[in-house]
RNA sequence: GUGCCCGUAGCUCAAUCGGCAGAGCACUGGUCUGUGGAACCAGGGGUUGCGGGUUCGAGCCCCGCCGGGCACCCCA
């Protein structure tokens, strides 16, 4: 004991039965993402160290960087972003636009782990590459709420602000554009901290008084999305950053709207305010009320990131879900029903006589398409057999004795119930497949 | 990256003031040589996360490292 190594800070094993929740979590996603029209891409874990570098701000230390035997300066992938930005730009002639990809995949970052904080996790991104069209935000926000449906994620909202009004608020407060960070980061503390919480916070990195009210005055608007944003227009009259940021979301919003898109989804606002440094317009954050477990994903539009590797823009948009917080949260309150083994029937050995028997049919039920296993153990008492399948939730077992052999049959034990029934030996696998509903 | 709490069997935890490392569950074997879940009996399992220090003596005190958690920072 205690000599065994131990895995990395902030990254984990996983057993079986959570690999087939993780998996039945992935499968429903690639499910939604296709129903979308959204295509699967791979890209390398590993990038040039450049191509990561300049695109997070102050993320960007944490950034797992070394050099490889060719000593080149390499590094982790941080998102399935910026990869997605080079291939773009890397694939341009090959693609058809706009191009719509999904991308599932572990991404890399070197932060102190906490609870629903790893340093090796899952993302679950779909984007859209190639239009300006808010139709193109909308539906990577409804397709988020269909994903987080489709897994019973509890009371989760997407929350939507847009980075143009964000930016503007240096500007309508009056304060230097360095300023700007500082303000993002007090307005987006305002449900944890209150008001006062987010004036003193303002204050004590060096904004007046009279400006930090402001700002607090203007995203603290709420109420029906339509009234905020004509509410916005009067009071930022003349700002053209801000104009284009209202005209964009009311065009997202009607957009959602026609969709169809359930809008006890979704909701503005106003304080959300997204750090990542490539972010060009709406920008999104699914949460979970319930859950405590922080942002369940982050989104937003991105036109510029395309060109800072082909020089040509291609403006971008899309959303990234963490599969690590959302199966954490699954996991915890038992939300999605996934089997706990894969095989359906145990074959079980009588002795070493009838070995061949029993391989001939689980070979058999193979064919038939049956996931089944054979019962691979040295000690062939029946009982263990039986352990064995009930342990690992294996629903059938089927046992093939000498009596059986003799008679030209089997006996198919349901184990749940208990229920045995002795059917020939040429009617198994057909029967397992009616049982199992798969004929 | 900063500050704090924590680490004893596979899991959950106990061990008086620094004085012989334990329990339940799990596991293995048996009661039970053609049938799992229950019960009873027995058994295996530990350099107390790792390394150093203090002490006659360290699971307990001190230092470093590794790992987990909380609050920042930030984020999925």
């Amino acid at each position: 004991m205690a000599r065994a190594p131990q895995v990395l800070r902030g990254m984990r094993d996983f057993l079986p039965e959570q690999m087939l929740l993780r998996q039945h979590v992935l499968n429903t996603f690639r499910d939604v993402f296709e129903r979308y029209g959204f295509e699967p891409i791979e890209t390398p874990v590993i990038e040039y160290l450049e191509t990561l570098t300049g695109k997070y701000g102050e993320d960007e230390k944490l950034i797992y960087s070394f050099q490889d035997r060719g000593e080149r300066d390499v590094g982790l992938r941080y998102d399935l972003t910026v990869p997605l930005a080079r291939f773009v730009a890397n694939h341009r002639n090959e693609l058809t636009f706009p191009f719509k990809r999904y991308h599932i995949a572990p991404v890399f970052r070197a932060d102190r782990p906490q609870r629903g904080r790893y340093r090796e996790f899952w993302q679950c991104d779909a984007d859209i590459v190639g239009t300006k069209s808010m139709m193109a935000d909308a539906e990577v926000v409804s397709v988020w709420i269909d994903a987080l449906s489709a897994i019973n994620m509890p009371g989760f909202v997407v929350h939507i602000n847009h980075r143009k009004l964000l930016m503007s608020l240096a500007e309508v407060a009056g304060v230097p554009d360095e300023q700007t960070p500082t303000i993002h980061r007090a307005i987006d503390k305002l449900a944890k901290i209150g008001e006062d919480g987010v004036l003193e916070e303002m204050k004590s990195n060096g904004i007046p008084e009279d400006a930090a009210r402001k700002v607090l005055d203007l995203v603290s608007i709420t109420g029906e999305p339509d009234k905020v944003f004509d509410e916005l227009a009067n009071r930022l009259a003349g700002n053209e950053l801000a104009e284009e940021g209202i005209a964009e979301l009311r065009a997202l919003f009607r957009f959602l709207d026609q969709m169809g898109a359930a809008s006890e989804h979704y909701t503005l606002d106003l304080t959300l305010a997204r750090g990542l440094d490539y972010y060009t317009g709406p920008v999104f954050e699914a949460m979970s009320v319930d859950a405590n477990i922080g942002s369940l994903g982050g989104a937003g539009r991105y036109d510029g990131l395309v060109g800072m590797f082909s020089g040509e823009d291609l403006p971008a948009t899309g959303c990234s879900l963490g599969l690590e917080r959302i199966f954490d949260v699954i996991q915890e309150r038992n939300l999605v029903d996934a089997p706990s083994t894969v095989s359906k029937a145990l074959v079980t050995v009588f002795n070493e006589d009838t070995i061949g028997d029993s391989l001939a049919l689980v070979g058999e039920l193979r064919r038939a398409g049956i996931q089944s296993e054979v019962f691979v153990g040295e000690k062939l008492e029946l009982r263990r057999q039986m352990q064995f399948a009930n342990r690992k939730g294996i629903p059938l077992t089927v046992i093939l004795g000498p009596d059986e052999i003799q008679a030209g049959q089997a006996v198919l034990r349901e184990m749940e119930s208990g229920e045995q029934t002795t059917i020939s030996r040429n009617d198994v696998a057909e029967t397992i497949r009616t049982r199992l509903g798969l004929s």
